[in-house]
DNA sequence: CGCATTTGACCCGCGC
DNA sequence: GCGCGGGTCAAATGCG
């Protein structure tokens, strides 16, 4: 299994991920991307998954957990387990593209967001904006000068929606978070703030999502648009 | 009652 | 051929 992590994206709170070339895997080269995450700060990617198996690995102390997009049209699948070096860290394994469009994307009217929490940039690396700038100019209206705002507006949020609708086939939508896409939506906060990492449980179809963490890891969007 | 999760059994590829 | 390990199936169980 092959991924890249960049420790200091974690201690500044970041979902630290990169996005590897296609695994390898039985003999031939599938569509499998492995993303590392942490517990606490892992978004819901907005499909409904269903766990149909949970094995034990030779030398992890950590189950694997299988999951399978409920949309029978899909062949979307994804493995979860924790990772060996950092028990709050989540090895995601996404396989086989979704075939079809999650409703999330549809964004209520601006105005329902008004009292509702708004995309914070405080915690993007000058560095990572700018890298993301030069290699996915789509972004450039999201990439605000932190001096001018801390948050990111309605009509950049579409932006940013429309480049990753026109951009999303299958594994691009698995790492796009939830609240990215439906920020206002209060379903979409279903745990308390202090939810305990004994209270996170690999068996949950639907990753926990914290507050506290970045909602949007631009070292993320740079690699997949 | 319908759907999701659990979990042991089964299948398959690989190495010896 | 055999054993091992990873992936999937499917019946049982749980939950809303």
């Amino acid at each position: 299994m092959h991924f890249h992590f960049d420790p200091s994206l974690c201690a500044r709170g970041m979902n630290a991920c990169r996005l590897p070339a296609p695994e390898k895997s039985f003999g031939k080269t599938e569509n499998k991307r492995t993303l590392l995450m942490k517990a606490r700060g892992i978004a819901d990617d907005g499909y409904k998954w269903r766990k149909y198996g949970q094995k034990s690995i030779k030398n992890s102390p950590n189950p694997r957990s299988y999951y399978r997009c409920t949309n029978p049209r899909c062949n979307a699948k994804k493995q979860v387990e924790r990772s060996l070096e950092d028990p709050e860290m989540l090895l995601v394994t996404y396989e086989g593209l979704h075939l079809h469009y999650t409703s999330h994307y549809l964004l209520p009217p601006p105005q329902q967001c008004a009292n509702k929490p708004k995309l914070r940039m405080t915690s993007i690396p000058a560095e990572a904006r700018d890298r993301a700038m030069k290699e996915s100019p789509a972004l450039g209206p999201l990439i605000l000068p932190e001096h001018k705002s801390t948050h990111i507006a309605d009509d950049s949020m579409q932006t940013l929606l429309e480049d990753v609708t026109r951009a999303s086939e299958g594994l691009l939508e698995d790492v796009v978070p939830l609240l990215v896409r439906k920020p206002c939506d209060p379903a979409n906060y279903p745990h308390e703030y202090n939810l305990s990492s004994e209270e996170y449980s690999l068996s949950s179809s639907t990753p926990t999502w914290s507050p506290n963490s970045s909602y949007l890891d631009f070292d993320i969007l740079s690699g997949i648009l």
